[in-house]
RNA sequence: GGAGAGGUGCCAGAGUGGUCGAAUGGGCUUGACUCGAAAUCAAGUGUACGGUCUUCCGUACCGUGGGUUCGAAUCCCACCCUCUCCGCCA
């Protein structure tokens, strides 16, 4: 959530840099909604005043015996108007937290301009795309030769939008989530966490998931229902939920392994064939916690600690900056990493980090206390891949490949592998 | 799944309709005493929101949501969660 105070006395503000993102918002309606509210605000709670002082009254009276029935006449009237005027708040105080819950996070300054991603901005690459002396094979091509990667299986399980690996395949995976995560935990200092893949939709709101994105998401049917995870940013930045740290507590920074579950509701047609967009794939996920003004550098640190990965998998890359118009609903700023992947002659997204300031943190209450005023404030959040295991296990089939069809395992992945060089049918 | 007990402030714990945002104890902060510490004494110590918003005033919050009432931590209803025992299970 955007602070209100900000959207209420520097609207002109909101609304320039929203729409920069191409969002429009409705500003003279906010505008006259916000002043209903306020007088609204202040009826309501005069009036409650005027009760409770009656209320106290009548006690006082009654404590002493004397005739509470005028009393009680007087405060009738009192009672009648309260109740209108509470109701018809609450009406707009739900209208305006609708409105405020569906407006998407305010950019960094630095955010490039841009509608698309075709306008994203290239920071700096590693890596040299590597030249193959044999027609290179996409990964569903390589799955299909070894046997290993196996779709007719998993669209007679699930439907379309599922994989069933095997063999050397599916422990190559395993392999990149425990190599991933022991670097994390043991080189850049995050505390690894298991998280419950299911949750609360206030878990979702706190994150920005809900309510606007409901569509994206798994949600079960039971009495009180559930949503799957859509990636462990959820569970992990909701740590801090209604959380006041004190000052020495921060920063902190979490690593889990989940799998992701994702509708993809409105992305047909798109990626349909392969490993690429998947209903569920698996993710290391960072997320940091830190004081407010410290996340621009964490900012920097968390892509770092993600490019670490594609280093030691030595996978090319680019880092992009994600231009206005690309930057998800809760960020204030984006850097993607983007992947080579020879079978289809570019770079695909691998990781996404984002700093999300304090807009998840507003809306799950997260807190930090100021070390001076000794008075708690939003904390900031961020989170990033570290990066997605489906993803990186198709870059390492492109980029490793052999003629024959085979698999070279990157070195560092060996000893996850039980010393195993290669991977073929 | 069955039976029972319970959810109050940083912690423990009182409060079963009125001056209760909440006794008391502990903790913490500040001050006094002290060379210093301990002990002792005194004062302070929640969160959110609003108002012509650093002073000041008001409102809400005692698991959550409803209800009764002039008035609810306290009564009623539903739900959630925790604990104990039984059953079941990994």
């Amino acid at each position: 959530m955007i602070d209100p105070k900000l959207l209420r006395h520097a609207t002109a503000d909101v609304e320039k840099n929203l729409a920069r993102r191409g969002f429009e918002f409705d500003v003279a309606g906010y505008l006259a909604l916000e002043e209903r509210r306020k007088s609204l605000q202040v009826e309501t709670e005069t009036l409650q005043s005027e009760r409770n002082a009656s209320a106290k009254r009548i006690g006082m009276a009654k404590a002493k015996g004397e005739d509470i029935a005028p009393l009680l006449a007087a405060v009738k009237d009192v009672g009648d108007k309260l109740e209108a005027a509470e109701s018809s708040l609450s009406v707009v105080q739900a209208e305006l937290r609708d409105i405020e819950l569906g407006l998407p996070n305010l950019l960094q300054d630095d955010v490039p301009d841009g509608r698309d991603e075709a306008q994203n901005v290239e920071i700096r690459s590693w890596g040299t795309p590597g030249s193959f002396d044999f027609d290179v094979r996409d990964h569903i091509e390589l799955g299909e030769k070894s046997g290993l990667l196996d779709f007719d299986s998993a669209a007679r399980i699930s439907g379309s939008r599922f994989a069933v690996m095997r063999g050397g395949l599916a422990r190559l995976q395993r392999a990149l989530i425990q190599f991933m995560l022991d670097v994390h935990t043991s080189e850049h200092g995050y505390e690894e966490a298991y998280v419950p893949y299911l949750v609360h939709g206030d878990a979702l709101q706190g994150t920005g998931q809900l309510p606007k994105f409901e569509a994206d998401l798994f949600k079960t049917t039971t009495e009180t229902p559930f949503y799957l995870i859509p990636t462990a940013e959820v569970p992990l930045t909701n740590l801090a939920r209604e959380v006041i740290f004190e000052p020495g507590e921060l920063p902190r920074r979490y690593a889990a392994h989940t799998p992701c579950f994702r509708s993809e509701a409105g992305s047909y047609g798109q990626d349909t064939r392969g490993m690429i967009r998947q209903h569920q794939f698996e993710k290391v996920e960072l997320v940091h916690l830190v004081e407010a003004s410290e996340s621009a550098a964490a900012l920097e640190e968390l892509t770092g600690h993600a490019e670490t990965i594609l280093q030691r998998l030595n996978l090319p890359y680019r880092v992009v900056a994600l231009c206005a118009g690309d930057v998800g609903f809760g960020a204030t700023k984006t850097y993607d990493l983007e992947v080579w992947l020879p079978g289809q002659q570019r770079y695909r997204e691998i990781s996404s980090c984002s700093n999300c300031g304090d807009f998840q943190a507003r809306r799950m209450l997260a807190r930090v206390r100021n070390a001076e005023s000794g008075k708690p404030e939003l904390l900031h959040t961020l989170n990033g891949s570290g990066v997605a295991a489906g993803r990186a296990l198709i870059a390492v089939m492109e980029n490793d490949q052999r003629e024959d069809g085979s698999i070279e395992v990157p070195a560092a992945l060996r000893p996850y592998m039980g010393g195993a060089t290669e991977i073929s049918a």
